[in-house]
DNA sequence: GTCTTGACGTTTA
DNA sequence: CTAAACGCCAAGA
């Protein structure tokens, strides 16, 4: 019996950290692809994260919504039950939306590397 | 094993 | 603004 699954836990590693830094991001704000890929570590391309978020799809307490490209668009919109929801969901927390794109995205963007220094 | 696709990012034209 | 190319890494065919 020396078969082992290790391959899972590198699986599940991958998209944990996806998800442990997308439930982070406070209500109002957004994140891009590439921020939370460089936090994980230059190592993962932003492509990855997107792919992960994909599978986050199933899960109920992953606020996609919230992670946009780096020109604050909504490329994930698609992807969503309807094409308008993601960008409604922003909208109710109070993130302006105009055009699939996040108006004062710079303002409302949330770094991942700045929640590294308040928490442990 | 190869090839294509993808919720990205950056650069060049 | 669009279009193309490269880099990046994993999944599916």
């Amino acid at each position: 019996m020396a078969s082992i699954h290790k391959l899972s836990e590198q699986h599940q590693g991958f998209f944990a950290l996806v998800y442990q830094v997308v439930e982070q991001i406070p209500q109002g704000r957004v994140t891009t692809y590439g921020a939370i890929a460089r936090y994980l570590g230059t190592g993962l391309s932003a492509r990855m994260v997107g792919w992960a978020m994909n599978a986050a799809h199933s899960l109920p307490h992953i606020p996609a919504h919230r992670v946009v490209n780096r020109l604050g668009i909504l490329s994930g919109k698609h992807h969503f039950g309807a094409p308008d929801e993601m960008e409604l969901r922003l909208q109710v927390e109070g993130v302006v939306v105009k055009h699939d794109r996040v108006l004062e995205f710079d303002s409302r963007f949330w770094d991942p590397a700045l929640h590294l220094s308040l928490d442990s």
